[in-house]
DNA sequence: TTGACAATAAACCATATGGTTTAATATAAA
DNA sequence: TTTATATTAAACCATATGGTTTATTGTCAA
């Protein structure tokens, strides 16, 4: 198992935290595209969406290639693959209540039977 | 799909960024505790714990028994499945990347080849 | 060379965050 | 009935956060 710092989950998973980041995020997922782009979409200032596209690269999430006066963002998606790991130590326990559920339901169906 | 609002997304990833959050978590994860055994394993006040428990609760990821006098924690690992879910849809990504790195890695191998 | 343009730096602001200490509240035990 | 215990409420503090506006900087185009 490969661990990752603390450090390193808190600056990903306070990327996450943000609306505005996770849509930068989904929109870099369907291509790389320049920072004027990105930040047009938005409704607040293009200085604003600097510092986001920042924090995403502190978390690893975002890097960005300069072409002259224009930047060019690239979702790294191995970024997530961090916080999915830590998420999967714990999948047994939802997958166990998922079980449970499942079976309550086949036992109500059971029940009420068919006639 | 089940979608999550933005306001579950941010409190729950939220709550994941902070170490002694996700300390408790794992703590929780071998059973429920009192709150007072929580709080005493870290070198915080019993205060700052009660709030992080707070905001944990807030996240859907801890709910709470008052018995007396002592609140009893259990994780709420359903909660956890949300996040899990919202990774998920970039899976794809990574996977896609580590595919290639196995290629790649499988080229080499043949290339230094078996002698 | 002189503008226009894309992006950041700096300074600033209101609010949130993670922590503290000191009450206050409720329950258990003497 | 006191007194001790477990927890929260309130007030406070330093720093971080997400946003703004106004310089700066660097690059492309006229």
């Amino acid at each position: 198992m490969v661990y990752s710092s603390d450090a390193t989950l808190d600056a990903l998973f306070h990327a996450l935290a943000d609306p505005t980041r996770r849509t930068i995020i989904r929109m870099l997922a369907e291509g790389p595209r320049g920072l004027g782009e990105v930040s047009a979409s938005f409704p607040i200032s293009s200085v604003a969406v600097s510092k986001h596209v920042r924090t995403l690269e502190a978390a690893g999430l975002v890097t960005r290639q300069v072409q002259g006066r224009s930047h060019f963002c690239r979702l790294e998606p191995m970024a997530l693959l961090t916080a999915h790991r830590w998420l999967q130590a714990y999948e047994g326990f939802w997958t166990e209540r998922l079980d449970a559920l499942e079976d309550l339901l086949g036992e109500m169906k059971r029940e009420s039977g068919p006639p």
